[in-house]
DNA sequence: CTCCTTATTGAAAATGGTTTCCATTACCAA
DNA sequence: TTGGTAATGGAAACCATTTTCAATAAGGAG
């Protein structure tokens, strides 16, 4: 039955037993949350709400489970500066279209944006390869991020986070 | 005689009493590192300089000094994903002209690009002008990273630092 | 279904970069 | 020179993340 099962409980459960993890109840808790939250969640964030409903999960088993992730590539690891790092689940399957991030120094928020992202994305493709070619590098991740005061933080006059 | 004091030992001293702030040995210590050693140090690498020569300076005189450096904007503090910030002189004086950086997440290597830099800085202030209307932000800063295998590490065979 | 191997786990301790505390020191305007 | 106050250093605190290690449980073999 892997046909169809891209949406479902365990759209994800083959691509991990094939790599060789066990499904576990942390595991599937971790990723629920992540897709049925927002982005941008702190472990801490995640951590809360996975131990709200099952309190034998550990902060480690956090951690841990994020690194698999992201090492599937299922899931991206943001950073804003905030000195803690933000997790969202990876295009695909369920995942959001591409974006990139506007980050308020004064609030921390942050605001997916699409606008422009195709230019941006454009340029990004032809900057990697050249700079590919001219430094033999294997690129394999970009960051573009904006960072600035929101429209609450400008009025409250502008005190800023810093980083 | 404050004209032509762009270049010297004090061009930035002016600035720094304007301020109100003082002008201390530490302080010195920290700028002559940043300006005789290239880019991208640690606040680490800042200290065993500076400690060599000025024993006395602590640590901490290390990252009050970066910080004040970084509010005066004279100096960008930089963050690479390997867990401690990077600063290099900023533009200016006596700065680099402006630049970004390609990260290998295999030795941490960063290497200062500047090709493409003009169409990525139109694309980006293009960019920043439409997200300032739209989300009615004030952006003081961007980053654009990226990050891959250098040439060195593509051949020892992709081991990764990660994040 | 049961057993067994071994991946996974939780709690606590360790880590490591950065910040804070506070009594002492030293700029620099007067 | 002096006084007020900004700046300093050493140690302790902070805090997100990682490691350690004995206990647990996933899931293939039988």
């Amino acid at each position: 039955m892997p046909r169809g099962q891209c949406r479902g409980q365990g759209w994800w459960h083959g691509k991990f037993r094939g790599c060789g993890y066990r499904i576990t109840l942390g595991r599937e808790a971790v990723l629920d949350v992540l897709s049925s939250c927002g982005g941008h969640l702190s472990a801490e964030d995640i951590f809360i709400k996975v131990h709200s409903k099952y309190p034998n999960v550990g902060f480690t088993t956090i951690y841990r489970t994020l690194d698999v992730l992201c090492g599937l590539g299922m899931v991206c690891k943001l950073d804003f500066g905030d000195g803690r790092a933000r997790y969202e689940l990876a295009e695909g399957p369920k995942g959001a279209r591409h974006h990139h991030h506007l980050v308020c120094t004064g609030c921390n928020k942050v605001i997916d944006y699409t606008d422009f992202i195709d230019e941006e994305v454009d340029l990004l493709r032809q900057t990697e390869k050249g700079l590919e070619k001219k430094y033999n590098f294997k690129i394999n991740d970009h960051v573009i991020q904006f960072y600035g005061l929101c429209d609450k933080c400008r009025k409250e006059g502008g005190k800023d986070a810093g980083f």
